[in-house]
RNA sequence: GGUUCCAUAGCUCAGCUGGAUAGAGCAACUGCCUUCUAAGCAGUAGGUCUUUGGUUCGAAUCCAAAUGGGAUCACCA
């Protein structure tokens, strides 16, 4: 039972003693900070049972609360507020039990539901770009976050590697590439694949124009335009299996699963399953004839099959079309049921942005049509886009973010901060390049994981992200000080681990007593981000364990400190305070450093 | 145009299911390193929470409208 449980039970039975009525809706909240005291109750809502003034109810029920409850150490009333203060021997007894360990449960009951959580699904013309990134880094640390609330989480990939906007890229390479491979321009395969994209939409482009000056309209250009017919053959040869031109995608595909992998080991990401497109696109066929006999489909005179959502408030979906190949949608349809036939999930949560709000409200929707039971348990985790400056990024008009070049700004950054502060003396080659990273990358993916997922975010590349203040820079700062004491700490006290110190009575600090409260809001925090599956909550909490600890480590001595018992008492609080900010950071897939 | 999301300090963002004087960081200005790591700490300044109504004892938070901005509305993915 927690401490607010207690105190709502003991409020229950105040409102009950005091004023005979039975109240359900009864919640505490911390009490503000210019107050005294740790959690305050409202009173407002009971004045019309107590029929008295707010002061005088809220003494009177803090009165029965301070006498009934033996956690509260004393109370105070202003206006309609009651602030109560919880005992120092209470909040030293939770501390005691939670003395070193770590605030996650690592260890999944058995009967872990399962959640699969699909991110990344990049397309394999392109390298991966800024919104990408945002994309990895979420469905990571919700799938991170969603463990460590007690779920059995499978992490998906869903690679895009076929269609026509592949094509283009092999139409390019094998028109104007000349032979070019990895090896022989040194390119990464993502990049260099992606260099063809670019190519085959400038000479498009040239095509296009050339034809509308010889005064056809744009769309007659766009569809009649030579490259345009070569690309919709190819994928027709494609779709047939004609082998060169499934050779040729095999090759350059393979180049961009070379670079991606390295991208996303950089990044620090991995699935437990990676699904094909070109595995799953003609899957969702069967599932058109189960709907049309269900009758929530529907066959139109020329043959395509669609679903009127129209008394759901949304338009007619075309799910086959007229010559029998399906789309986007069919396919969505038949990957989610061939995921739910081969794992028992209870949710399944697409990681994809806003974009396509609309598409998986649909997708949903036909499928709770459809009767799937498990259909409810889809859930889509929406983002906002990442947008530059001067608008969203565009990577046909070349102004996107490049994921790789911006993790290698910011390794470099990281590591010209840190020889500028002095900070890599004494480190090897190796251990200061890992230190790079930690922070760089750190810096990256706190900067990302800190904004709600809901909301769209800016990034200004002339800007580099910052190493100062809300950022994990700072937060690993304040680790490495912890750990920094506590290997100064083995040297000189020879019982560190005795525990005899929570038998005697320390007297907290109010800066102590603050901290502990905030180790024990972790799990409260812990849920609610599972729940909403939102990263930045856990950002925003470590930061705000860090900003404490470092307010204490400033304002308090430790190893300084002549009496043994609070030396013993504080290093302990600070071992804690690591181990949660080391493992809350860890929910964000940020690594922490030992030294800096 | 239909649907939908958003609007908080100069900038980037918090503000939990309505509660006390709206908070951080950056940028600006002041102090503080012979003292456990100054990527730090403390302080000053900066706000009509886009606007107008409504609900309520109480609204940045809930409802409605207006204004501004984004997304989406394919037999594309």
């Amino acid at each position: 039972m927690t401490i607010e449980q207690t105190l709502a039970g003991k409020t229950k039975e105040a409102l009950q003693t005091l004023y005979g009525v039975e109240l359900d809706k009864i919640a505490f909240e911390k009490t503000n900070p210019d107050f005294e005291g740790d959690f305050t109750l409202v009173v407002f809502p009971f004045l019309k049972v107590s029929k008295k003034k707010p002061e005088e109810t809220a003494t009177e029920i803090g009165t029965y609360l301070k006498e009934n409850t033996s956690e509260i150490a004393s109370f105070n009333v202003v206006k309609g507020f009651l602030n109560l203060v919880i005992s120092d021997s209470y909040w030293l007894n939770y501390f005691k039990n939670i003395n070193g360990k770590s605030l996650i449960d690592a260890t999944l009951p058995s009967d872990a539901p399962t959640v699969m959580v699909e991110y990344s699904s990049p397309n394999t013309n392109k390298p991966l770009h800024l919104g990408h990134v945002r994309n990895n880094l979420l469905g990571y640390s919700v799938s991170e976050i969603l463990k460590a609330a007690g779920n059995n989480v499978v992490k998906v990939n869903l690679v895009n590697d076929r269609g026509i906007h592949i094509c283009k890229s092999m139409l390019a390479w094998q028109k104007w590439g000349n032979g070019e491979t990895p090896a022989s321009s040194g390119l990464k395969g993502d990049h260099l694949v992606g260099k063809y994209y670019v190519e085959f939409d400038k000479h498009f482009k040239q095509e296009i124009e050339s034809l509308v000056n010889q005064g056809k309209t744009k769309e007659e250009a766009e569809k009649q335009a030579s490259l345009m017919l070569e690309i919709q053959e190819m994928l027709r040869k494609w779709e047939s299996g004609d082998k060169a031109t499934r050779e040729l995608w095999e090759m350059m595909n393979g180049w961009v699963y070379t670079g991606f992998e390295s991208t996303y080991k950089m990044l620090g990401v991995d699935f437990d399953k990676t699904y094909y497109e070109s595995n799953t696109y003609l899957l969702g066929k069967d599932l058109i004839e189960f709907g049309l006999s269900k009758g929530v489909f529907k066959r139109r005179a020329d043959n395509s099959v669609f679903i009127d959502l129209t008394e759901d408030g949304l338009d007619e979906k075309t799910l086959l079309r007229g010559d029998g190949t399906s789309v986007y949608m069919t396919q969505d349809l038949g990957t989610a049921t061939k995921r739910a036939e081969e794992i028992n999930f209870s949710k399944l949560i697409y990681t994809v942005g806003n974009e396509q709000d609309y598409h998986f409200k649909v997708l949903f929707l036909i499928l709770n049509k459809l009767g799937y039971e498990w259909a409810k348990g889809l859930y889509h985790l929406s983002y906002g886009m990442v947008e530059l400056p001067n608008g969203k990024m565009k990577s046909r008009e070349g102004t996107v973010v490049d994921a790789d070049e911006l993790m290698q700004e910011m390794i470099a950054t990281a590591a010209k901060t840190t020889k500028e502060l002095g900070k890599a003396e004494g480190l090897s080659e190796d251990e200061a390049n890992q230190l790079y990273a930690n922070i760089g990358l750190g810096a990256l993916k706190y900067f990302m994981l800190k904004v709600d997922p809901k909301k769209k975010m800016l990034f200004n590349p002339e800007e580099s992200i910052d190493f100062n203040g809300n950022t994990a820079p700072f937060i690993q700062f304040n680790y490495v000080r912890i750990k920094a004491l506590l290997r100064k700490a083995k040297d000189g006290l020879d019982n560190f681990n005795d525990i005899d110190v929570f038998t005697h009575n320390v007297n907290l600090l109010k800066k102590e007593k603050e901290l502990i409260i905030k180790l024990y809001q972790f799990n409260g925090v812990l849920q609610q981000a599972a729940n909403e599956y939102n990263p930045a909550l856990i950002a925003n909490y470590t930061y705000e364990l860090a900003k404490e600890y470092s307010q204490y480590y400033h304002d308090t001595p430790i190893l300084k400190e002549s009496e043994k018992d609070l030396i013993l008492f504080r290093l302990h609080l600070s071992k804690t305070i690591g181990i949660a900010l080391k493992s809350s950071m860890g929910l964000l897939g940020i690594t922490m450093p030992e030294k800096m």
